[in-house]
DNA sequence: CACTGTGACGGTACGCAGTACCATTCAGGA
DNA sequence: TCCTGAATGGTACTGCGTACCGTCACAGTG
């Protein structure tokens, strides 16, 4: 009941495009031209020959102009793990962060202006931020409860597995915004697995054989090592 | 030169408190009792009472009453890690991060009106996780430039080492908001070690020697963890 | 004591975001 | 023709944040 807006060329063949996306391209070319801050809403929307109310008809902000599809998004990636059968939560988490990189390269050029906006106005990296930080959350809790375990280092694990998935996630979509990468794809697959290698599959459920393999390097600070070997030891037979 | 305000009882003994200080226990109060956005500026400033326009020469906005202290803060962290002399960046930055710990430890109650506050209202939420991401990007940066290399792995590794410094705090510091803790250094130093655990010690300049354990646990999809061998190897003797 | 600077405070006015409410227009169906 | 509902426009209001100016207390200086 939420997500009705969001016009995709409901206008068929030649007619003049719907209110709507008049109103984010007026937004959009006004905040190339003036900035954002010196752009009104009555600018906005008396570019787009429409009055100041229809715009927040459309848009609930002057700031959801620039981000209209968050909600929608999130919607989307709580579906996608609810319905994932992954084996572990991190892999179903490290998949369902890519609905949102796919998004940002479906947009293409928008994405780009919108960085460059966001770069310049620190309100509106701030409103980008907590867009993501929505999306960690969701992972976190996803995760946490994958695990069932409710002990304090599985919270925790929940936590850091759900920031590194994001993390990674950033670093590829910047790197993309940036123009510094045209197969953002390949790269968050790439990164997507360096996020799996720095954890322990103990998120799976109860892995009683499988090969043991250690590998550490440890020039000093012993001390460092003993959680995780700890976890390590769990796992396994005894204590 | 920016920070002079923090009137840490300067009216000695028994004297009216500060403004400041008066701001912003009327804010809190009102917080309190109608909720933060049915109170408005000149709500707190009348039973502070003193003037709309003095409240804000002491707080940049309303939201600013609730945390003035995160521009100090981040001041703070910057020359803490200017002149920090650690090992290795992740040492340094783990280390930075108890700063922030600490300060909310600090506050004591203050902490926790404040975290009852932002859990209820999103905007407050928002600005928190924005100041708390102003901090994750210095770590960013402090790692990437320490690292040198600007190969993309580099950059992908300095986020997500600061991603999981903040996620390691972050979680001690809810439990402790929480009141699930009541020795939240201890925590932080336990779950600042699991971090450093998760990252091979490779940000720290050409470790010649040292032991070399390995500790794997690989039921299934070797190729998940590829990457981590690869990087283990690139570190001991060849390739 | 008078003069003067300075810093903290109060008041007024303004711009703009966002909300509430009502009026208008237009399309399509009974 | 009339009615209905959806999209739009207009007006007015609240509240945040800023700019500007005036006032007062208090220091130092002659």
């Amino acid at each position: 009941m939420a997500s009705e807006g969001r016009d995709g060329e409901r206008w068929a063949i030649m007619s003049k495009p719907s209110a709507r996306s008049r109103l984010a391209d007026s937004a959009f070319a006004l905040f190339d031209e003036r900035g954002y801050e010196q752009t009104t809403v009555d600018d906005i929307a008396e570019r787009a020959g429409l009055g100041r109310t229809t715009f927040f008809r459309h848009y609930r902000s002057k700031e959801d102009v620039i981000f209209p599809d968050h909600d929608r998004l999130l919607d989307l990636i709580r579906d996608r793990l609810a319905t994932s059968s992954h084996r572990t939560a991190l892999v179903a988490v490290s998949d369902a962060v890519r609905l949102v990189l796919l998004h940002y390269l479906d947009e293409g050029d928008l994405a780009r202006r919108r960085y460059a906006l966001t770069s310049k106005v620190s309100a509106l990296r701030d409103r980008e931020i907590a867009s993501v930080a929505r999306y960690q959350r969701l992972f976190r809790e996803f995760i946490a409860d994958w695990m069932g375990d409710s002990a304090q280092s599985a919270s925790l694990r929940a936590e850091l597995m759900s920031a590194a998935v994001v993390a990674a996630h950033n670093h590829v979509l910047r790197r993309w915004l940036r123009g510094e990468t045209t197969d953002a794809v390949a790269e968050v697959d790439e990164a997507m697995r360096d996020v799996l290698a720095l954890f322990p599959a103990a998120d799976s459920p109860a892995t009683g054989a499988g090969t043991t393999v250690v590998a550490f390097r440890t020039g000093q600070d012993i001390d460092a090592l003993l959680p995780s070997l700890r976890r390590l030891v769990e796992g396994g037979t005894e204590h």
